[in-house]
RNA sequence: GGGCGAAUAGCUCAGCGGUAGAGCACCUCCCUUACAAGGAGGGGGUCACAGGUUCGAGCCCUGUUUCGCCCA
């Protein structure tokens, strides 16, 4: 092995180790656990956040696959519509074509062909951060198998009633130029200007004053409306206005939608650009006019505003109130605007037709499947923010003016303008109302997360009564980040619930963002991103995946730093480096060499506590709190204790045994760090000579061997052993070089000290001198206690080191001291508090009492009474 | 306007009723025959603030402040 930790040299050989072996095939074995993959975006290239979710998700797999389960990790792509469809248009525009231009099918065969060839390259990605899921069943949302289920769920929820089509307020983006999911939308606080508009009353008495920040959709005003309970406006009932800059009258409604307090009280209505509007509007039969196109321009207005974007259509309309003398107020104002998700652009609300899914009725089965436990999320508050997302749920706009995707199975027909969805998957012949044979298919797709939402099973064959849903369905645990629980997680359920009538996973886990070392988002913009494949590049992909996976806890984000990655790789170094020890002293195996000195049985002790510690963490999800503890077994343990004795033991005839049982202990080691770090463990599984098969399809320790009593008294030894280098260290003594130590062993404790006193001088790196019983200590020595013994180091010259050395402990004992004497002799304590609390406290008070005395002895004998 | 999260060592984060923890950074010492990407030792915290519950409170309750997110 070389002296160094170099990923590069090992990690791609070890994934075709993996993949040779099928590792990541389901071996049929005891239960199964199934973890369905969210579909990575097809023109996606790896980024921090995939960084943190696909490890997380490998690592719960490959943790389930050392139980010896049956494990299934379904991987797959999505075809993420808007995104690829955008990335083809921009590849078309170099080559002076357009999408209209080629029509349809031509536009469609070219975006294959870009994912055939561009498309998915962040699979490979996937594969060198150690992603390893179930290749053979790849799937992808525009396969056939998930398409028919996309359209099976469409028919079956419009035959039933819960897809309907309708002409309503939906989220515009006028560059991508198709509308999106109320969820599809940030809102972001902007500034801009409150304009308070005089409407004058038809009758000539007086006027009405609006308070709006958006002045040009008033060309397609219906109403002014009040609320009915507000003092200022009871006059106005019945009345009308007229509208500026028009020629139309428009009249005043009361609705109990209005904010009193929002400006003047009084706001115009403009049903066709405004959701809230569109209400007010239907409740009082009014129809409004639709002034701006798909494109964001005014239309359907005169002349002067034809054609203007809004922006520069706002500007021109309060010129003209302005000089009408109609705008009496302008104030610059804060208000929430909708933006495109993925371009940025202003939403603009726009009336229009469009399907829908009901929501509501679904929204309650997933609320009732949480309130029995059929699914949990962890951590468990995220139950709470779902339930009040499905509480106040709206229908979803399921339809998207693209080509890329699930064109809506629903046809038109031209002479009776009703709409053939039929029963089953086939293209209709007819209409089903006039019988009309000129059908045309909605031109629409459906939004990409209609197919998410079906991932869970689509993805195992259903509808299809398939073996693989059988077998696998429902799935065990998702794990995705907190950021798409409303996108996603919460569809797949109530998808699921609706279709199949189970839950499509048992269990959730939700993960947080990744964020810069300043605790900032990382974006583009900002430049604050760090690349994950450069990370791979310079410190290994296994470095990466330490520093996210251990990062923080459950559902809190993660701030990420190259600094957090290099730790990764210093920890990776230790691993391989503990190898190569052991690589160096290889002896035969004995049939049966278990050595049984207390060292050895304290180290099975340690070994089978964090064996069943780290397990019932994994299964909590507690993925950071089980590699601390198991971190914290291989390098403090392991390496700083155990093999820095064997290096004096493999010299004597205990060598073979000593030998067998580091061997064991690093192999158990091995097998618990796997799922965090998976390529070092496997090179360094491949390079020892006791080991056989692979690391990723080993046994988790069964963590059986406890010896509580070797572990207690060794844990003292070390107490000790701790004790005597720090005497060392005080005294101004390299570590290296050994110095006659005196040890006086307290009562009780001689057996035990004398019986380790070889291995305490090795670990202290001292002459260890074993004083009798009643033998007077050194005068002129430093002096440092443990629980089990004193321990002396003579002094050159003076006594005035070991004085203020006394001094300082003798100061933090009586502060000790007072606090729990206190609390030993108050009644409320004696009387309220557990026995065993008590108990501890009075045998703690005891010994520091002891402490107290010895070292006041002590004091006195160097210096003569206080 | 509602809701959620965070506030603990210089930094990043654990701990969530019974003696304040880790990693990094810092200081001292050591190139000891697996590892200087290492080893040994050390300093450093009125656990945001104010009340309350409790024998006992980073930990539970109630407010307040600051930051971040979600929904409307």
């Amino acid at each position: 092995m070389d002296a160094r930790y170099e990923p590069a040299k090992f990690e791609e050989a070890m994934y075709q180790l993996w993949l040779d072996q099928g590792v990541g095939r389901p071996s049929p074995g005891g239960s199964r656990f199934t973890l369905i993959m969210p579909p990575a975006n097809v023109t996606g290239n790896l980024h921090m956040g995939h960084a943190l979710t696909y490890p997380t998700q490998d690592a719960l797999v490959r943790f389930h696959r050392l139980l010896g389960e049956e494990v299934l990790y379904l991987p797959g792509t999505d075809h993420a519509g808007i995104a690829t469809q955008l990335v083809v248009e921009r590849e078309l525009k170099k080559e002076g074509l357009t999408r209209t231009g080629l029509g349809r099918d031509a536009f469609l065969e070219r975006v294959w062909r870009w994912r055939e060839h561009s498309g998915g390259q962040i699979l490979g990605q996937l594969r060198r951060l150690g992603v390893l899921a179930d290749w053979d069943r790849l799937a992808f949302t525009l396969d056939p198998g998930p398409s028919l289920a996309v359209r099976t769920f469409f028919r079956r929820a419009y035959h039933k009633g819960l897809i309907y089509r309708g002409a309503y307020i939906v989220n515009w983006c006028p560059r991508c130029r198709t509308a999106l999911s109320d969820l599809e939308v940030v809102h972001r606080e902007d500034k801009g200007f409150l304009w308070r508009i005089a409407y004058p009353l038809t009758d000539g008495e007086g006027a009405v004053t609006v308070a709006t920040t958006r002045p040009e959709t008033m060309l397609g005003d219906a109403a002014v409306a009040v609320h009915p309970d507000d003092a200022r406006y009871q006059a106005l009932a019945g009345r009308t206005v007229q509208l500026p800059l028009s020629d139309r009258e428009i009249p005043v409604v009361m609705d109990r939608a209005v904010e009193m307090d929002f400006g003047t009280g009084a706001v115009k209505v403009t049903p066709a650009h405004d959701p809230g509007d569109f209400e007010i509007a239907s409740r009082h039969h009014l129809t409004g006019l639709s002034v701006i196109d798909e494109d964001g321009k005014m239309a359907a207005v005169p002349a002067p505003y034809l054609g203007l974007s809004t922006l520069e259509a706002r500007q021109v309309v309060v010129d003209q109130l302005r000089q009408i003398g109609a705008l009496v107020g302008e104030e610059p104002y804060l208000h929430a605007v909708g933006h495109c998700e993925r371009c940025d652009t202003v939403i603009e609300p726009r009336l229009s037709l469009q399907w829908f899914l009901a929501m509501k009725p679904l929204a309650e089965l997933a609320i009732r499947a949480m309130a029995n436990g059929e699914v949990t999320l962890h951590p468990e508050r995220f139950t709470k923010v779902a339930n009040h997302w499905l509480e106040s749920i709206h229908d979803w706009c399921i339809s998207r003016q693209l080509w890329w995707g699930h064109q809506i199975p629903a046809w038109h027909c031209p002479s009776c303008q009703a709409v053939t969805v039929p029963e089953d998957d086939q293209v209709p012949e007819r209409c089903q109302h006039c019988g009309g044979g000129e059908l045309h298919q909605d031109p629409d797709v459906l939004d990409t997360w209609f197919s998410s939402a079906l991932w869970p099973f689509s993805t195992l064959g259903w509808p299809a009564k398939t073996a693989d849903l059988a077998a696998y369905f429902p799935g065990s645990t998702l794990v995705t980040g907190s950021d798409i629980l409303f996108f996603w997680v919460i569809r797949m359920l109530v998808a699921s619930l609706e279709l199949t009538g189970q839950v499509p996973f048992r269990q959730v886990m939700l993960h947080g963002l990744v964020r810069d070392s300043a605790g900032r988002k990382m974006s583009k913009t900002l430049g604050n991103g760090i690349d994950p494949l450069l990370m791979i590049d310079r410190h290994g992909a296994d470095a990466l995946r330490w520093s996210l996976l251990t990062g923080s806890t459950l559902g809190q984000d993660v701030r990420a730093s190259e600094a957090r990655v290099i730790e990764g790789r210093n920890f990776a170094n230790k691993i391989w480096n503990a190898a190569r020890f052991l690589s160096q002293h290889q002896l035969p195996l004995e049939p049966d060499p278990a050595p049984a000195r207390r060292i050895d049985l304290w180290l099975e002790d340690c070994l089978a506590e964090v064996a069943a510690s780290a397990h019932d963490l994994m299964m909590a999800y507690e993925m950071g709190a089980a590699a601390q503890l198991i971190q914290d077994l291989f390098w403090e343990r392991l390496c700083d204790v155990y093999l820095e004795v064997a290096k004096a033991r493999l010299a004597t005839p205990e060598a073979a045994p000593v030998r067998q049982l580091a061997g064991e202990a690093l192999a158990e080691c091995l097998i618990m760090l796997h799922p965090f770090v998976p390529f070092v463990t496997e090179a360094v599984w491949q390079a020892l000579p006791e080991t056989t098969g692979l690391v990723a399809s080993a046994r988790w320790p069964a963590g059986q061997e406890r010896h509580p009593q070797a572990r207690a008294e060794m844990d003292q030894i070390l107490a000790l052993v701790r004790a005597i280098r720090n005497l060392k260290a005080e005294a101004g003594l390299a570590k290296s070089k050994s110095v006659e130590v005196r040890v006086h062993p307290h009562a009780g404790w001689a057996g035990l000290v004398g019986e380790e006193a070889g291995l305490v001088a090795h670990l202290a790196g001292c002459e260890l001198l074993l004083a009798t019983p009643g033998e007077p200590i050194w005068e002129r020595a430093l002096s440092a206690r443990s629980e089990v013994a004193d321990a002396y180091l003579r002094m050159g010259a003076g006594a005035d080191q070991e004085l203020e050395r006394l001094d300082r402990d003798l100061a933090e004992l009586a502060q000790e001291l007072a606090r729990v004497e206190e609390r030993v002799a108050s009644p409320a304590f004696r009387e309220r508090a557990p026995e065993t609390v008590v108990a501890k406290e009075e045998a703690r008070l005891a010994e520091l009492r002891s402490r107290q005395q010895r070292a006041e002895e002590r004091r006195q004998l160097l210096a003569g009474p206080r």
